[in-house]
DNA sequence: CATATTTTGATGGAAGCATGGCATAAATCG
DNA sequence: CGATTTATGCCATGCTTCCATCAAAATATG
């Protein structure tokens, strides 16, 4: 019977669990317990089993979701925080006041975007990851514009033909882009249909910025997203290899190695 | 100096956290001192600042995200749980499969969403609401078209002109929509961007399922967002009182009363 | 440069949580 | 039906986190 209290069993109980989980940020096992009407013991066992199947992360005292941040997204996180933040730092110092803004889904990016939102205001940015549109609406003055198209809960970006389509409306000043590789063609992708928005992107904006660390130099990836140009800029955190730097420089690309303070049109920052 | 390391002041050390949240799902307090190499007891303070602001939430011995829990939301969602799941079950009878949908957003929606996530395969559905598409990528044989539009970080939906424009280029055989309020009218919403969303979504559907409690029953609200016709239903968990009902009944809307187990077309679940 | 103010670190006692063992209850299976 | 397995509850011990307080350090202020 789907009756209310009485006693759930086991496989209830959990996915009521990862339910509530969804819904609250945080539950502690002795909530759990009063809630649902059980010992704290066969809490602690059903978190246990919820956290070994990765449908829930365990805390001290409790638990949290793992669903809503998005997994492929929240392992890169981990890795070259500090390369990613100052390569974040940087991109934000080529923001200008009013910019209309296209920002593509990825670690970097979603670090762009937080540094954006703490920093400036009054953006417009056009995006089509959750992630990114979530950070940036922590600054209400800002004004996000979501894409349409097919939601990728595994990378937590929407792709697909809508989201073409719906980008021939817009036109950017700048578009923040990341890459999971760096060849002498152009920035790589390793999904084919992030990677077409990404091109996209660039098309329709007056300047494309390309945010990648020093992993991604010459590391093809599935898809090539697009090419360098006198209206592309890289920002990323080493010098390119001999190969690299040569094809950019040829395609009059800007280089930007963030941290060295070279390169930077403005410099209206604090420089102690 | 935009350096790595030496001690970050407040403000800096701050940002961080919340940052570094929003990557993982749910960090240490010792975990965090280590990290931003200060003691434990100023990450205890910080976090203790940061939850005052509402900018994270506080678990015990650490802290999670609250960001991508839209606040409204979780609040609500620790409201009328029972209720709601009552109504979420009976409203998932009423999909058949291979349906196309339209989600509004919403807590009693979310709930219906993640049950449908659960119990069916292979369905379409449309909606505005971070939270909803999150709630059914959990199984991937779903398809998630998300909707174009402003973000609004408080609510955690898309709305706005482009929105509506948008949902013309579609057409689904079921809208499923919460509301705030329920009177003679129709159903109410409390934001004016998102009633104009359901009300489209509503003249582009075959049929048209709210799903309200019964806290709602004649609770007018800032905007009615549409009228009770034959093509609507109503699923509720209770009895409506005189006013309504025979407003419904005039109007031709059929109403599910969830829990009673009747008024149900499918009756394939075990009924002990 | 000296004085407030704020911020951070340290510490001990109180409270909450985790773990393992064991007993009981329910479900499964021969 | 009896036996085995599984699920659940209880409890004592040890560990972790929390809170309040005070001292030191950094920062702001006149």
């Amino acid at each position: 019977m789907t009756n209310a209290n009485p006693r759930l069993n086991k496989i209830d109980r959990h996915s009521r669990i990862v339910s509530e989980l969804r819904a609250t940020p945080s539950l502690r096992v002795n909530d759990l317990s009063a809630r649902l009407a059980v010992s704290t013991e066969t809490i602690r066992r059903d978190l246990a089993e919820l956290d070994e199947a990765g449908k829930i992360s365990r805390t001290y005292g409790g638990a949290t979701s793992t669903m809503l941040h998005e997994p492929g997204v929240a392992i890169r996180e981990t890795q070259m925080v500090t390369e990613r933040r100052i390569i974040a730092e940087a991109a934000v110092r080529m923001v200008d006041p009013n910019d209309i803004l296209m920002i593509g889904g990825g670690a970097t990016t979603l670090h762009f975007a937080r540094n954006l939102a703490n920093t400036l205001d009054h953006l417009t940015v056009i995006t089509h990851s959750f992630s990114i549109a979530a950070a940036l609406a922590v600054n209400s003055s800002h004004k996000v514009l979501m894409l349409p198209g097919l939601y990728d809960g595994r990378e937590g970006l929407i792709h697909g033909p809508d989201t073409i389509e719906a980008l021939q409306k817009f036109h950017a000043a700048k578009a923040f882009l990341g890459a999971s590789g760096l060849t002498s063609e152009g920035p790589n992708d390793a999904g084919l249909g992030p990677g077409l928005v990404y091109g996209a992107m660039m098309r329709r904006s007056a300047r494309s910025i390309i945010l990648a660390d020093h992993g991604k130099f010459g590391n093809p990836s599935l898809t090539v997203y697009g090419s360098w140009s006198p209206a592309t800029s890289l920002v990323t955190d080493m010098t390119l290899p001999g190969a690299l730097a040569a094809a950019l420089d040829e395609a009059g690309t800007n280089v930007v190695i963030a941290g060295s303070g070279q390169n930077l049109k403005l410099e209206s920052r604090v420089s102690g």
